[in-house]
DNA sequence: ATAGTAGTTAATGTCAGACATTTTGCAAGG
DNA sequence: CCTTGCAAAATGTCTGACATTAACTACTAT
């Protein structure tokens, strides 16, 4: 079930959480399927019990797994899992194959998310939350069309998560967790065309302007703007943008 | 430092979690502070080391603490603290005197984000949705005025739940727990006049309404009154309604 | 006197083994 | 057929020891 699977030299217990549940996130084990028992992960990790224990706590708290005395651990249902958690964030960040469900998912959130994030954004940001898009904007032109496809997603999701700062909410600040699995799978699916890649960087130039000159409509729609141009890159169906949809009676 | 705490008579490694972390939570111990050691912490609550460790393994997972080895355990900053762990908001439920900062971080999350949620349900809610919602507005008019604050609070969360599960998105609705302190904290603070019941009641009304009917803007205006009104009862300044807000250049 | 370094202390992290508790399945008996 | 009781298997807990890390201290060399 699991043997195809290598933990990583430093083998801490992190690291043995992040292989259990990386399997459990790419779709190898079913949901409401047994997951292996302690002593069985014991043997096969050649690990003492305590960090196994640890690992599936890690597991449990995160959503992935459900545990019961004398019964033994299950898989749950993806919609158990707790995306928010920064420790979920980690895992799914460098998966090669994630649950396209999840892809898709995370996208439609930050669709109908961040335009609003980014409205708060051009009413609270303040100059250092400018100084953090700038910078993370430059690092995306200077890293454009230059083969560096690793600095300029971290750049990429620089920018994005300093718009979440800038809203000066606990809450959406928590969210900028998604952003690195959601832009790194941009990167694996897509091989950004040079025309598409100026396009995308022209985009994230107007949000960042629209931040800076307080304009929280101009900022909304410039941001539902950049998200429309990942849908395409992503190979999602782009909605039609339905802005002037009727007011019904 | 925690001399007047007391642990349940249950007494599992759960129980204590949640007793250290409402000292955290409700402002007893400063961000920065030196969180007493494991040692100490066996012999305050008489358990064993691996209880205690368990805890605070739960604390640290929550963000609330910060552990390292050979230093200790340090309390940290509000903005590290996970609001969307689950774990979090079974905490928070039912703390005395929550942080007034979290009361207002949260509420400011939801006016800016209810409304989006609302439009995505009423473009996406299928027939058990409206049963939720339904079942949940029943609860809530049957024990609105009766003196049954807690059966009314408990519809309530049922009713906003509903909303975020009806967006039918895998991230909005882990938000959903973030509902329940929220709305307990609400009844806490204010002493539901008759008057103001009766009004609350009918915006919410007019959410289900619009959600059943697929009215998507219907449903986001009916949201954003719905919170507007729970601002006037938690005594936050009601926003001035910007409807009509100027398009910038 | 100061910078660097080795040793000491104190905290968390890990291991190993035994025991407790809960769930499940089976099997005998009503 | 249903119930009760027992046994097996899994997770939960306790205990004590040791490992590892970080901060502090005292000492030494420049």
């Amino acid at each position: 079930m699991l043997d195809d699977l290598v933990l990583p030299a430093d083998g801490g217990a992190p690291a043995l959480a992040a292989v259990l549940a990386r399997a459990i996130l790419s779709g190898q084990l079913p949901a409401g399927s047994d997951f292996p028992r302690e002593k069985d992960l014991c043997d096969r990790f050649a690990v003492s019990r305590n960090r196994v224990r640890n690992a599936l706590a890690s597991l449990a708290a995160t959503g992935l797994v459900e545990r019961t005395a004398g019964r033994g651990s299950r898989v749950r249902e993806i919609t158990g899992w707790h995306l928010l958690d920064p420790l979920m964030s980690d895992w799914l960040t460098g998966l090669a194959r994630p649950d396209p469900r999840l892809v898709r998912e995370i996208y439609a959130f930050r669709l109908s998310a961040e335009p609003q994030v980014a409205e708060l954004a051009a009413l609270a940001a303040d100059g250092r939350d400018l100084a953090r898009l700038e910078a993370a904007f430059a690092g995306m032109r200077d890293t454009a069309g230059t083969g560096m496809h690793q600095q300029h997603a971290e750049h990429d999701v620089a920018f994005h998560d300093a718009v979440y700062q800038a809203s000066h909410n606990l809450v959406w600040r928590q969210m900028g967790h998604l952003l690195r699995p959601s832009i790194i799978a941009l990167i694996q699916h897509s091989q950004h065309q040079a025309a598409s890649l100026e396009d995308s960087l022209e985009r994230h130039r107007r949000v960042m302007e629209a931040i800076r000159l307080r304009q929280p409509q101009a900022a909304r729609r410039a941001a539902r703007a950049v998200l429309e141009r990942t849908a395409t890159d992503l190979g999602l169906i782009p909605t039609p943008t339905s802005h002037t949809e009727g007011h019904p009676a």
